[in-house]
DNA sequence: CTGAAAGCGCTAACAC
DNA sequence: GTGTTAGCGCTTTCAG
């Protein structure tokens, strides 16, 4: 297969008459060498061509410059940002990112895990789910010596860094906005309350509520609504059966979408009749008609925050741990502006 | 760090009193070990929760489960799906994806390739530049026995599988679509002629004007017009220097975008005053006030047929070469259907 | 069916 | 500043 025999530090000591030891130092910069041996070792490397076996060399250490990204799937615009990030800001400093999606499996999750522990990762970063096992399974990192930080959904009791929006804070706002534009009786689509992500974006809807005065209505929540279909069929539940409902705050934009397109067919408009705000701000959401009040995550920030911050607990011994809450970004538009609308 | 020393193989085969060479045949189902010692052995590795190191096992085989993914960015819709399928087809078969992003600079991708070969992957699909010195290094990849499977932006004199779409006949099909629309003086939009992809998306547009008895206007050819900003930049430069152009073939939905929301603006009217067509079908087209006529590509599909094919060759020997060409479809939207405006 | 022994390519004490 | 030596954990001939 190979046209020439793979060339090893052994082949270069062979050349220099020196030692694979002395080689190995050279390349690399081993403080006790001189500068005229790594000069000559890092030539003769060139002029054979020399490769090193990454993998000789993790064996040996120990360690590999290798990040494992965990997430539940990477073609959301959210994680696609995200990984990007950390790409990037990982490849800045030679290190490789391993990436896995879970689909929200736990049972994948801790095969995932497991996988990367026993290629020997220097760190995880990971949106998790919250399966016991998989604490476990990331506690077991941990012993490991694998840096961890989590990020969008994640387990509060492991000792990681975490990065973090601020759910409750924001949707608190939105729905804050949302009472102030005169829809007072506001259905909530929201995602798995096993999420902290979804349990806090629900906290910050009862809250605005409780602050205005208003008591949230249990028949309007709408658990499991988190895509595009189940919006959908929310939507038409809520067509089918007068429920009283003027306004709906959707903890994912996908389902929002999905509600949108199914009041646009049924001749709902938005925002006369009904408001509607999501959560993410995806792309499409500016372009829907009306374009949909979201709530935008920067998720670019995130994601390279979380790999700087391994970067720094890889690299640097005790470098403290930190929990960063990036401040998501309201972006008010029509579908909640009943106010503008009427006048 | 760790609770307990890790476990290896000699500590499995102390506890059996048998040697390692048993147990790493028994945890690999070894045939000519018993079934009896294979049950011994796993117990033992369960209980004293036995986990293998990846890395040793790559370094003495010379292989590993590890296929690498280049792309130029993680975050654009085709290739967030793309990958997602890949990871999932790959992960059936255990095998771990690395990620890497090229930013469309040789430089990075010909150190990306580097890093994948001397990480000893078994395979890498690329979506790659076309610069000389990456192909030396895809070269030197395939000599070291690694497997590649092109897609999306391919070098043709590489002996590797491709996967690809058949940008060609789409393009011409779309300009055909437009100029059967009555729209005669289509301007193009363009990505870097250096990349197959827009070489044939290029050559299908002139190819429809040829068939359709219409002489391409060089004046309309707009190079590097590639994204949103791009994209807003032309129209404007249209609007600027009334060049008679009725209607845009943008090779990406970025620059149709950007000119979308310019001629929005400036109250010119889709598909009445201009037709617009972009391609890839990104999930934004649908929702654009009018929706744009697009190609879409079968992006997850393309990931499946690469990460099938890859496994393939990485485990049969022998396994012939492909060169698959995925049909894309056209997806006709308000954008370029001017007879129906007009009625 | 199992054991003995060698070695993948590299690094890191420890010498001098 | 460089050489010697041992070994990371696993697989795989070769023997029996």
């Amino acid at each position: 297969m190979s046209k020439e025999a793979k060339v090893t530090i052994h082949d270069l000591a062979r050349e220099l008459e020196t030692t694979p030891a002395t080689v190995s130092r050279a390349l690399n910069n081993h403080p006790r060498i001189s500068q005229k041996m790594k000069d000559r070792v890092k030539a003769m490397a060139q002029k054979l061509n020399y490769q090193p076996n990454i993998v000789a060399s993790n064996l040996r250490t120990g360690k590999s410059k290798v990040v494992g990204v965990i997430v539940p799937n990477i073609n959301r615009h959210y994680f696609s940002n995200a990984i990007h990030s950390i790409e990037n800001e990982l490849a800045k400093a030679d290190y490789s990112v391993m990436i896995c999606q879970t689909s929200n499996s736990p049972e994948t999750e801790q095969k995932l895990i497991n996988t990367l522990i026993n290629h020997k990762v220097s760190g995880i970063i990971i949106s998790s789910n919250k399966a016991k096992a998989n604490i476990e399974s990331l506690q077991k990192a941990l012993d490991a010596g694998i840096k961890i930080v989590q990020f969008d959904s994640i387990v509060e009791n492991l000792p990681t860094s975490f990065v973090r929006n601020n759910d409750f804070e924001a949707s608190k706002a939105t729905v804050q906005h949302m009472l102030e534009q005169g829809y007072h009786n506001i259905a909530l689509f929201c995602g798995r309350l096993s999420s902290n992500i979804y349990r806090d974006r629900r906290a910050g809807y009862l809250a605005a509520h409780k602050e205005y005065g208003i008591e949230a209505n249990d028949a309007f929540f709408f658990e499991k609504t988190n895509n595009r279909q189940e919006g959908a069929e929310a939507a038409r539940y809520i067509i089918d059966n007068k429920l009283g409902i003027d306004a709906i705050f959707s903890t994912g934009d996908y389902a929002a979408l999905g509600a949108s397109l199914v009041f646009k067919e049924a001749g709902i408009k938005i925002p006369e009749d009904i408001g509607l705000a999501g959560y993410a701000n995806e792309p499409f959401t500016e372009f829907l008609n009306p374009p949909i009040t979201s709530f935008d995550q920067h998720s670019k920030e995130i994601g390279a925050i979380a790999a700087n911050q391994i970067l720094k607990e890889m690299e640097k011994i005790n470098t403290p741990l930190l929990d960063t809450i990036v401040k998501g970004t309201m972006i008010l538009r029509e579908s909640t502006l009943k106010t503008k609308a009427k006048s």
